[in-house]
DNA sequence: GTAATAGTGTCTGTCAGACACTATCAG
DNA sequence: CTGATAGTGTCTGACAGACACTATTAC
């Protein structure tokens, strides 16, 4: 049927989650070759006996290599040549994943993989990772610090119910600068993605309203939050 | 060699050009099946014994369907299901292209193709084209609309040499709105991307100086040009 | 009361948009 | 001169950022 050689297709998902406040990423420790014993991104190839579409095959691969199920991800670039997997020419379809850290922290080893790691995306050391999958993380933080700015993606990097202060907190971990209390909530609250919960967090001081996303909202904004 | 049997993956490019001051597409009439006879977005296999790299294969495909090379071309998403395409599971990587009609209105039919057509992008009729091109195409605009207000992407549109009205012009139709002379001009004169070419484009009235993307420029910027 | 964090009110400089103005050509 | 387009100056409302202020808890 095939007219002519094609490439082999894989996928890779980059899973972002903030953990002591951090952002970090989730690597398996690959059991075969090529790369066997190193760490790299979770990914798989395509069965096109049991996939429908490519969303599934990333929910597939996923959860197969770690256990994890995603609630919120997108196609991030697709990579390929000759040169970036020893088997012959390869495409990588690329994609981001961001996950709270209370649904990610019971993810396991699973098919071909041997152990996985959650590492600090800024202690990643150049020529650690198996592929070109330091170059994909690269892209995946880019692409996250651009969309700060005008979405409510961090929201996903949080639990279902959170505080405003603490959703500040992943904005400024993102974006990596501080910002103002009070631009961020007069910005956050004329945009209306939040809705009450009704329940505070209690601590040592005044405690805090805990909001989450509205059902409908995927909303997006341009704002320049930081200073 | 391969583990897995591994989809088909063809690439599609989505050539943008201003064309009467109107945005059109490159559209291919196909030769062979499937669709044979419907027009769809130019594209075609990667060939894993004459490319390097997937953009060495976007130039390739282009080429020999076309006769056109392109001068910025940006990868867009990669679609991917066991549906659309009946020959089997299949992925393509698509890409948008922006060109100046001046270097494409000479584009000819080419490698399995036996006419290409410029089509204005709100022209396309729903179901008249082959694949899922539509939704390709859909992106596409939708890309180049979402990056117009931060970047100087619609340059690409125009030829080396242009006016500051005819670049104002460019961003009024893709964005589909008219924006203020003043605020545009300032805008653009303090982002810097423009160098003076001295010369001047004569006509019934007062002459236009001609300007010219700055060699190091790809500048993004954030704006509401909009009214 | 104090300490600490949650949350708000006010001022200010910057800038996009509105719009009127001047400049320069053909005829 | 007129007509038409090129290009500029000025005002204003909106808003991001700075920062001081009040509110509410634990102790």
């Amino acid at each position: 049927m095939k007219e002519y050689e094609t490439p082999i297709a894989t996928l890779d998902s980059d899973i972002l989650t903030l953990k002591n406040e951090k952002l970090h990423v989730l690597l398996v420790e690959r059991e075969k070759e090529p790369y066997a014993g190193k760490l790299g991104l979770p990914g798989g190839f395509i069965f096109t006996d049991q996939d429908e579409t490519l969303d599934d095959s990333v929910n597939r691969v996923l959860f197969q290599k770690t256990g994890v199920q995603s609630s919120y991800f997108e196609q991030l670039h697709t990579f390929g040549s000759v040169k970036r997997d020893s088997r012959g020419w390869s495409i990588s379809i690329a994609y981001v994943s961001l996950m709270p850290w209370e649904e990610v922290e019971n993810a396991q080893a699973g098919r071909n993989v041997t152990g996985i790691e959650w590492k600090a995306v800024d202690e990643i050391k150049k020529g650690s990772l198996a592929f070109d999958h330091e170059n994909i993380i690269e892209m995946a933080l880019e692409r996250l610090r651009n969309k700060v700015n005008y979405s409510t993606l961090p929201v996903y990097l949080l639990p279902k119910k959170f505080t405003k202060t603490q959703l500040q907190k992943v904005y400024e971990q993102v974006l990596g600068t501080p910002i103002d209390k009070s631009a961020f909530r007069k910005k956050i609250n004329e945009l209306d993605f939040l809705e009450e919960t009704g329940e505070v967090l209690t601590g040592k001081h005044r405690p805090a309203e805990l909001f989450q996303l509205k059902p409908d909202a995927l909303v997006c904004f341009r704002s320049n939050l930081t200073k």
